[in-house]
DNA sequence: GCGCCCATGTAACTAGTTACATGATTCA
DNA sequence: TGAATCATGTAACTAGTTACATGGGCGC
């Protein structure tokens, strides 16, 4: 069984509403999943060619004036369905490697101190992170162009996903410092 | 800057509690840290000898009768002062995949009922996880054994931790499913 | 006899990041 | 004049997984 190169559905999907060059899928990508999904330009162009050698999109280079070719991708039948069947399939479990829970595993040395501050950062960024998304989430709900955008209510509970976590882990750091007082 | 391999700390830490061979640290992993973090042998083998050449660890080999030697790792002044200098290193930022939020947000096009069952396997999903993460919080709080171990506030917290999250995956699916109703 | 546990390790592969390379235009 | 944006790409490296190899003991 062929391991599933997921970069290759993140691609597929931005192509789904449209051709695209690599680095305006890097752009959409900036936009829109930024927040739970990542490319990188390193990754982008040469999975896009791989995409190209198997059919699933087609490729053309458009001149412009004063500016470098682009090459503008296109999704293929053959695509779309790739990313149809890939849509359906479960998702696949992930391993999750938190650095965070395991500093604040292996403290029970350290000065009760340092655990309140590393929990106190932990509570810092995600209140950030919390208020970012509540940003996004107005901009969208208040933005006139987004109005009848076929993907806003998507984006927008993907951010709540988000803004829910952040939520959860803001309440745990709040229930959890008292615990490590004194010292 | 050398980029810093997490797996270093995550054995340095586990040795930090007693001698250990490879073998055991994987067990004492899956026991304790399974949840947020993950090691397998290809990795730990390599690894702690790495760490040996460094002077972060000491090993001796055990004989043991009708069994395989051992390889019983110690870890030395060294290794202690480097785990807790990564301790009070602040947590480098990740960046998170969510392969979940990425079928998600492309599924604009799929028929609702097919959202509707991603969300309700994350749903199902994550209810699992949370009764998983009780049980093992009952389970140290009612054993004896356990009442005096140093580490105890520091299991239970990180489970709450995971606890918290899937109980926000929940509460986001909950409200999250009857918007795609119909279809 | 089968499968699991103990115990260590290597090889091959997949995935992902950083740094490097190029070069024009636009804006402050 | 310097930074940012547009635009594409390669090379080298880091990290992590899966599969393979070995072999005895123990319980059903």
């Amino acid at each position: 069984m062929a391991k599933i190169n997921k970069t290759k559905f993140a691609l597929l999907g931005m192509l789904s509403t449209g051709p695209c060059s690599g680095y305006d899928i890097k752009k959409k990508c900036d936009h829109s999943v930024a927040h739970f999904w990542n490319e990188n330009y390193a990754h982008i162009y040469p999975v896009l060619k791989e995409l190209e050698r198997e059919g699933a999109v087609t490729s053309e280079s458009e001149k412009q004036e004063g500016r470098p070719a682009k090459n503008v991708y296109t999704i293929t039948d053959l695509g779309r369905e790739a990313l149809e069947k890939w849509l359906m399939e479960p998702v696949e479990q992930v391993r999750v490697r938190s650095e965070f829970l395991l500093k604040l595993f292996f403290s029970s040395n350290a000065p009760k101190q340092q655990v309140r501050q590393l929990i106190e950062s932990e509570r810092i960024k995600h209140q950030q992170v919390k208020e970012v998304f509540e940003q996004q989430q107005q901009m969208i709900l208040n933005e006139p162009s987004l109005s009848q955008h076929p993907r806003r209510t998507y984006w927008l509970v993907t951010l709540n996903y988000g803004k829910y976590n952040a939520e959860a882990v803001i309440k745990w750091c709040e229930e959890t410092l008292p615990l490590f007082e004194g010292e």
